[in-house]
DNA sequence: CTCACACCTCAACTAAGGTTGAGGTCAAGC
DNA sequence: GCTTGACCTCAACCTTAGTTGAGGTGTGAG
């Protein structure tokens, strides 16, 4: 049963959830967030524009990708204000996320490299291990591993 | 100013993390969590063994494998009780992450296709989209995708 | 008119992987 | 003998991406 106020152009958050497959409880909350907006009706109801369920596809299909909410918010800010977005808008934001994609898949590919060496021959040394020492900082000061992680800037003496 | 009150085998929880780069804070953590072990001295302070470096090389290079900390937990509780684990013994988990990062290559590089066929045109299909419908509902009851996200029963009618 | 259901807001809770701070102990150096 | 620094515990807080529940409003059907 329709609730019967809603037109072509205009959807309730239970029909965008029905028509999305996201949760009502999700789309408030990308609402709060910024990633989609509505009008409200007399009832204070939210009424959402039609090409609302486009932004929600390019959120659900940017999450895939491993993209966060506040970066994917970032973009669908860039989109054109006054029109709405072409297919060209929305191209443009995929290459981006290409991009993203392919230094992920280099990351791991590079990270498959170091694990043979290091973890997959059990020597899972501090000093040559790429994985556990990306920085390999190796022999600098003396015997012994300095540091596990990359970008700490001093031993980080904990004023504990 | 080593405290001296440790030997070659013991360390406080001060100088592994000076030698691991991993926080006191996160260090405590992981003891919480059961991936590492302590003993205490007389006056209730933690001594690890000095095998913990290894098992903490082991947690960093899984976490940048993208392995959570309570499957890193199940893999070193397969590890010898009795005695130090041997380099085959590393090996072992070394090999399986390797899958694990085989998998994840394998999905990234899958989503890169998709990308260039949906978001990457423009399209932005929510009927032939894999990268917002991966389970791919499409055409089984009339014109018009169905589902965004996996699992959700309902079919719906899709008039964008 | 009443029922039921969709909707509203706001606060609290979830999970992971920790960090931060309060308040207290212990041992060394001056 | 006091201060300092490393250590201790426990509780609260942080972020991300939402979910859950309480309590209240709106609206169409019978």
């Amino acid at each position: 049963m329709p609730r019967g106020r809603t037109s072509y152009d205009e959807w309730s958050v239970g029909q965008l959830a029905e028509r999305s497959g996201i949760s009502v409880s999700a789309l408030h909350f990308y609402e709060r967030e910024g990633l989609i907006s509505s009008s409200r009706n007399a009832g204070n109801q939210r009424r959402f524009a039609r090409h609302t369920l486009r932004r929600l596809a390019f959120i659900r299909a940017s999450q895939r990708v491993g993209i966060p909410l506040a970066t994917i918010k970032e973009a669908l800010h860039e989109l054109p204000e006054g029109r709405t977005p072409r297919e060209a808008d929305w191209a443009v934001l995929g290459r981006r996320w290409r991009t993203v994609l392919e230094q992920q898949i280099e990351q791991l590919q590079r990270m498959r490299e170091d694990l043979s060496t290091c973890i997959g021959c059990g020597c899972l040394s501090f000093q040559r291990c790429l994985l556990v020492n990306p920085d390999d900082e190796m022999a600098k000061e003396g015997p012994g591993a300095r540091r596990l992680m990359p970008g700490t800037p001093r031993p980080e003496r904990e004023p504990d």
